[in-house]
DNA sequence: GTGAAAGCGCTAACAA
DNA sequence: TTGTTAGCGCTTTCAC
């Protein structure tokens, strides 16, 4: 059922349908009620691709995840991310385009999403500590929202984030007050912005202590499981081995609480454990009693959060740019007290 | 730059220049040419709404992921399932919209994605044992491929698969072959195919050596973490707690492995864990020489024969159905000698 | 309050 | 080999 049989059926033009359905003020209130009825009676949904002919608007956001190598891993958080993002898009009646970019095209599917005018806007994925992908944006002129921020930006941009940066100088301080000294930060690639923070925030918990970073305790490399096993064994082998690791996604610790169990030693009674993901965090020391907490849920958030931001700066490009900074919820239970980050 | 401007441009009609660039033979190659130097020139791009309202093709297809909760783990296999269908999409010139569906509206999600014309066809996501999305697709004549196993559908339909039923007959066998009768399945929930089919494998084992299954330790939720972490911790208070856990997701071995650790018990040595995920498989035990294998390529390439598959289909209805059986590729080193799966 | 008509940017008969 | 013309299904002036 398209516009012109609805139209016909109902005996009006289909500019009066139209008007009625996308609420024109001028229509009278019987007729909306009658052109309303058959729509739904009907099941008509007009052509988006009509639609957005006429309008000029794409009705459609861009998520565009880049994917360094074949085999990487894509960014768990994604998936909570997105299904929040998706929920705003459904709330406005836009569409979620996803692509998978292989940083080496990516230029070019910037470039090439904006001249097909495949969408009005783009949610900007894994941002690097410098990323060229801002300017190349500003240059094409297609609104964008970073999820994360890019930390050596010297223009301003849209962007919305988790506290990395506090939620590591937190754990890593949690750490210290249990007295540990010897703390591994297994941490995701520099180069992307949210490690990058993380060890900032590392950092200046060491430094707020007066404490000295081993250098052979940072590590940072791709998410994986086996980064993970392989990273751990080699620190556990370590005459001045670790007491405690402080990880940056599960994926990893996974391989690290493997290369722990084949080290012989027990987590919580040898060793500590914190891993920090924005997905989920959670502290591992049968010393303490382990309150597991799951941030998923603002995860979704931010991804709400995003789509809307970016809707709005759409609606109106006047509002850029605007920013949001969250907290990530790590509630911990542990010997030293209650500890709420 | 549209077609106008570029054909204006270049003294030809509309026509030739979308001949041109459309490879149409009857086209003079010196005429192609020129027009794709002046194209490429202008980064000329035709707008894919135009286009797809022309030609009557959205040029899109529709992945619809459910949730069943506010809250619940998007399938984390997805990811990468994804990304290789993404990859196919865009050597075909396809866009990939992504739709995070609530179950509730789920049903009016596939009807107005038809209706609106959005999509020339969709992949299905975790399907259930019995899945009423197979019909619903048949009656509004949607093309699909479903990502998994309907088990009880009556009718044929294309889907791509892992041989969840092989490979966790397999698992199961290893540990048997390692001596275990005290098997824990902590499984997925048993509607969702993947589960289903999984729980068959293990049975099936049990079977093949005699063994009987002790009931209470078989269990299905929603994989997170936390149900990892109670249902281990209530198998490990039991009297006759098992020796051994087959697990279903990474994400729950982690709460399981929490437990095993604050039940001061030692992976490898007290119990074993054979985690089996499409996209991370591992066999934990000290006793064995751990050989950790990724399946994470065979999700991908998953994605990509997918995406192949629906758009075969898009291009020749006649050619359903379809269907694919991928093995899980689950290596191991382990005492009882080198294991493939 | 309603309708006629033009146009969004492309493709595809049909003509030449 | 190229061009003319008529749509695709909607929105949106402009006129009534």
């Amino acid at each position: 059922m398209n516009l012109k049989q609805l139209s016909e059926h109902l005996g009006l033009s289909q500019t009066t349908v139209s008007r009625a359905l996308n609420g024109y003020p001028e229509v009278n209130e019987t007729t909306r009620r009658r052109v309303e009825r058959a729509a739904a009676e009907g099941n008509y949904r007009p052509n988006l691709r009509a639609m957005s002919l006429a309008t000029g608007k794409a009705m459609a956001i861009g998520h565009v995840v880049p994917v360094a190598h074949k085999n990487d891993v894509v960014n768990p958080v994604f998936a909570e991310f997105v299904a929040g993002a998706s929920q705003t898009y459904n709330l406005h009646g836009y569409e979620l385009m996803l692509t998978i970019a292989e940083t080496k095209n990516e230029e070019s599917i910037y470039r090439s999403l904006a001249a097909k005018r495949a969408v009005d806007g783009v949610i900007v994925h894994s941002p690097l500590r410098d990323d060229p992908r801002l300017a190349l944006l500003n240059e094409i002129g297609l609104p964008f929202v970073v999820h994360g921020r890019v930390c050596d930006s010297k223009t301003e941009y849209n962007w919305i984030d988790m506290n990395n940066r506090r939620a590591f100088k937190q754990a890593t301080q949690l750490l210290i007050d249990l007295g540990h000294k010897k703390i591994a930060l297994v941490n995701g690639q520099e180069t992307l912005s949210f490690a990058w923070l993380r060890r900032q925030g590392y950092e200046e918990a060491f430094k707020d202590n007066q404490l000295e970073i081993e250098p052979a305790f940072l590590s940072s490399a791709a998410l994986t499981e086996t980064y993970g096993y392989e990273k751990a064994s080699e620190l556990l082998a370590l005459e001045k081995s670790p007491s405690a690791f402080l990880v940056s996604s599960y994926i990893v610790a996974l391989g690290i609480r493997r290369a722990i169990s084949q080290a012989g030693l027990n987590i919580g009674k040898d060793i500590s454990v914190i891993i920090h993901d924005d997905e989920l965090s959670y502290f591992d020391n049968s010393a303490a009693v382990p309150q597991f907490t799951s941030t998923r849920s603002s995860v979704r958030e931010a991804g709400i959060l995003a789509a809307e931001m970016l809707l709005k700066q759409i609606d109106d490009p006047g509002l850029y740019p605007q920013t949001q900074l969250l907290e990530s919820h790590l509630t911990i239970g542990s010997s030293t007290g209650p500890y709420k980050a």
